[in-house]
DNA sequence: ACTGTGTCGGAAATCGTTTTCTGCTTTCGA
DNA sequence: TCGAAAGCAGAAAACGATTTCCGACACAGT
């Protein structure tokens, strides 16, 4: 068993005392260099580490965030944590992540496990589709919270970093309707996703913007699996009218219409007009490649990191509790074919 | 400033003793009912949570495991994440996760940040491409630590789970073979990556076994970004001979394949045949699908989480240090036409 | 020679829990 | 009625660090 070295043993081997060990080692003022190398050979030679329990229960501090997601195996949410786990490993902080696995019940005890360790901060992307449980849980809970695309945060502490999806779906739109397009539909993930509020209102207001038809039928909303968004897929494309482009919100839900298609004998760019959310490699790399709206995945976790810091560090110096992202429009073969109008 | 309630605010709630109230928490013998229950619902009033530092200094022990992995964005280690996250939060472990972007000698700093970290156990999955310090590094740790996809673990505490790429590979060039090609070339990872290694002696072994020739330039190997596999691939299918075969051993690789093919105006399934390593959705979703070689990640994952609760527990048990799991090939439509020989 | 300032040792408190110890009372069964 | 065992209190040690307090010493400048 490997014995743990404790700042004991290496103030015996550095001949100084404890206190000057801790002093050393945390870059404290009122220490000579000598006296500073000394220990920092002696810590290396007997390959000290010091407890981070200990360390911890004495600040009172984890130096530790907790990350709450509905799935990490979904690129774009795992994209975003790559990005701000190293900025957040710059800093010195690790992570604890945990999935609620889409389960909304789950996500709450989640929550209070991860409060439980003690984490300086969190950041939130869960899929609750009834985010409020949770949110009265952050509150009291007190612990700086960065939530990802969710609503504006509400209390002390709580940040938000959210993408402005509505301007490109708005955009995505109105390249459809010049390129003739009347009938366009919509699948979007639960009604109660924020992210789907907002595609969905900025679909219906561009809509209606055009006086285009906006069909009850033709919007759809699909929950977190690949064979919900299917089954959407399947009763708006096998109903009467069918539209002749679909904007899809989400990679899932992109999934999802893409078997769809494949089931019906679509082809793509040809049969219908497609736009995606979020641009992962299937929108690049499919046969056409789908014309999609992009976003920083990076900028967004590096801003949640950075917005968590400064909620933990500065205390209550909230410089800016929400930010909002740009997203941006790419177009691709998948809507480049021109509709005609069949009968005016 | 929400203050912390302790176990003595509890004790003295539920007027009993300190010790008690540890006890009843703790589910000890020789607790009455009346006791626990009143502990309880002391407990429950005061909204008391153990803190997790203190009991982890005093027991010696956090709960939590570490897991460590090149990148968490590729959708094969996500899944295993989620299934070994599951099976461990079902023990009461949470998972802190570290990702080395795939640099080797982060590796080895991230390795020892966990052991700092205190955590009772790891998960390893990185990426990188001289293994030794690690190795060398986690057996001095003494912590038990359970591989993916590595080689055999050589210690003691040093367990291995890993999927039976060979079998599989055999059987993608036998039905390659069976179909007419003659030449079949492969993109693999980094040459000392031991996935790469099993794919490529597996691959080499079954051409051999044919009489089929073994090109040099026909086996190549990239490094773990799109824009090596794209490089790398572009160099193959612009040389001559051209392959009629290609078989790309990871998802990354198949992107950067993917993408040459794009460039080059070549159409898998007729230009070319195509057999990707892992079954991700592009596979699936391609047009055509592409025939994949598959594995259950779930399982792979349950299974390193069970390894590693065992090696954890049962302190010195290693039932099996090292488990090989098997794999499938699925035939789709990329490699279903038959090639004819041009000239014998 | 006096005084300040910087450097360090040694001891002790502290964080919040678990765990052990002694000692007391109650209960139960034969 | 006696003895064993269970149930609990109260105190204290331990986990491994940080932090404070106080005293000692060296060395500089006046």
């Amino acid at each position: 068993m490997s014995q743990r070295v404790t700042i004991r043993e290496v103030a015996e081997q550095a001949e100084v005392s404890v206190g000057s060990v801790s002093r050393a080692l945390n870059n404290y003022p009122h220490v000579s260099e000598a006296l500073r190398s000394r220990v920092m050979e002696a810590a290396y030679e007997l390959g000290y580490q010091p407890a981070f329990l200990a360390d911890g229960l004495r600040r009172g501090q984890t130096k530790s965030i907790g990350f709450l997601v509905g799935t990490i195996a979904n690129p774009v949410i795992s994209t975003i944590f790559e990005a701000a786990s190293e900025a957040l490993a710059a800093k010195g902080y690790s992570i604890t992540l945990v999935s609620s696995r889409n389960q909304a019940d789950l996500d709450v005890a989640s929550l209070r496990l991860l409060a439980s360790r003690q984490v300086s901060g969190l950041i939130v992307s869960s899929a609750a589709e009834s985010p409020e449980p949770s949110r009265r849980l952050l509150q009291e809970l007190g612990i700086p919270t960065v939530m990802l695309d969710r609503e504006g945060a509400a209390g002390a502490g709580l940040y938000s970093v959210q993408s402005d999806h509505g301007s490109s779906l708005r955009e995505a739109v109105a390249h459809l309707a010049a390129n003739g397009h009347r009938d366009i539909a919509f699948i979007g993930g639960p009604d109660d996703f924020f992210p789907t509020q907002q595609r969905y209102c900025a679909y219906a207001e561009a809509l209606r913007a055009r006086g285009l038809p906006l069909r009850r039928e033709h919007a759809r909303f699909a929950s977190f699996t690949e064979t919900d968004a299917l089954a959407e897929a399947l009763l708006l494309l096998r109903g009467e009218p069918r539209p002749s482009a679909l904007i899809v919100a989400g990679n899932i839900i992109l999934i999802g219409a893409l078997m769809a298609l494949q089931e019906l004998g679509m082809v793509v760019g040809r049969d219908i007009a497609l736009i995606a959310c979020d641009d992962i490699h299937l929108t690049q790399l499919y046969r056409p490649p789908i014309t999609a709206i992009r976003r920083d995945l990076d900028l967004l976790g590096v801003t949640a990191a950075r917005l968590l810091l400064q909620g933990i560090e500065n205390a209550e110096a909230p410089t800016e509790p929400v930010i909002k992202l740009p997203t941006s429009l790419v177009i691709r073969d998948s809507t480049r074919f021109v509709q005609r109008p069949e009968a005016v």
